[in-house]
DNA sequence: AGAACATTACTACACACGTAGTCACAGGGG
DNA sequence: CCCCTGTGACTACGTGTGTAGTAATGTTCT
C-alpha cells in the first residue's frame, strides 16, 4: 500500500506491532495489555514505543471523543517483506537462491515440510510455464492458504 | 567452532568482516583497502570497526614483528547462521517452514532456481530415509556449485 | 638523521534504541 | 466536588552504532 520503503521497525517496536496488528482501532491500554505480559516491559516503555511507531508512520492515531484509537498503517506482510529484503541483501548479497539454499542445507526440516515445499515449488513452476495465467491475478493467487 | 552465540555483528561491521574473510593474516591496511572503495567510509571508520570486532572476539590480532596481523575468529557461515536464526525467530516465530514459504511465495524465482531447490530438497529426503549415507561426507557433498 | 608516512591507541559525538520517569489533564466513583 | 486512575506529552539516560578526528609511536625513504 504505502511506499515507505525506509520504514525501520526495531525489535522492541516489532513486539508492539504484533499487538497492534491483532485488531483495529485499539486504545493504547488494549495494546499495552497484550504486549506487557509477554515481553517483560513497563507500560511506560510500551507507550514510548507506540509513540515512536506513530512518528515513524507505522501506526496512525485517531482521536475519537476522549480516546485515542491506534491502528496499523502498514501490514505485517509488508514489513516482513521489507525485513526479508534487507536481510537477503546483507547476508546473501541479494541473492534469494543462496538464502534458500542456506536454510535448506543448514537447518533441519521434516520430511513433511520438505514435501510441502516441493509442492509449492511445483506450483511456482506451473505458474511460470503457463502463459494463460494472467499477471494481475498472479499476486492474489499466491495469497491464499495459510497452512 | 567457538561457542560465542552472543556475537552481535552490526551492518557496518559486517562489511569489514567480508573483507577480513577474504584472506587470513591481513594487515589493517589490506583490509581497509578492500572495504574503503566499496562502501564509502573513511579509513578511520573502518579501523574503528575493526578494533570493535577484535573487542567482540570476531577477529583476532597477532603481532608479527612490526605488523599487526588480523584474522577472522568466526566463520562466515557461523555468523550467517546466527543471523538467520534470530531473523527466523523474530519474523517467523522461529518457524523455518513459514520463512521458506514466505520467500517461495513472495519473491521471484526462475525455473532453474526452482529446479535446483527441488533437487536439494530431494537430497534432504534421501539423506533422511537412507541411514547408510555417511554423515561426514554430508557437508562436503552439498558444498559444490555457486550458480 | 630528519622528514614523511603508516599504524595503533585514545577520544569525540550525534543519533538510535530500550527503558522508564514526571507532568498534566480528563473522566469516573464516592 | 474531590481524589484516583488512565492516558498522552514531554523528558531522561545509559548503551550501541556509525562516523571520524587527534595523539603517539614506529617505519621508511632520501
Amino acid at each position: 500500500m504505502s511506499q515507505r520503503s525506509e520504514l525501520q521497525i526495531t525489535d522492541a517496536e516489532w513486539d508492539v506491532m504484533l499487538s497492534v496488528w491483532k485488531a483495529e482501532d485499539q486504545t493504547a491500554g488494549e495494546i499495552i495489555a497484550r504486549v506487557e505480559p509477554i515481553r517483560k516491559r513497563s507500560h511506560r516503555t510500551v507507550r514510548t514505543l507506540l509513540t515512536r511507531l506513530v512518528e515513524k508512520g507505522a501506526v496512525t492515531v485517531r482521536v475519537d471523543g476522549s480516546r485515542h484509537l491506534y491502528r496499523a498503517a502498514v501490514t505485517r506482510n509488508e514489513c516482513v517483506r521489507l525485513a526479508a529484503r534487507s536481510f537477503t541483501e546483507r547476508f546473501f548479497a541479494g541473492d534469494l537462491q543462496s538464502l534458500l539454499l542456506h536454510f535448506v542445507e543448514n537447518e533441519t526440516l521434516s520430511s513433511d515440510e520438505v514435501e510441502e515445499l516441493r509442492q509449492r515449488l511445483d506450483e511456482r513452476l506451473t505458474e511460470k510455464s503457463e502463459p494463460n495465467a494472467d499477471q494481475s491475478s498472479n499476486k492474489s493467487s499466491s495469497r491464499r492458504r495459510k497452512k
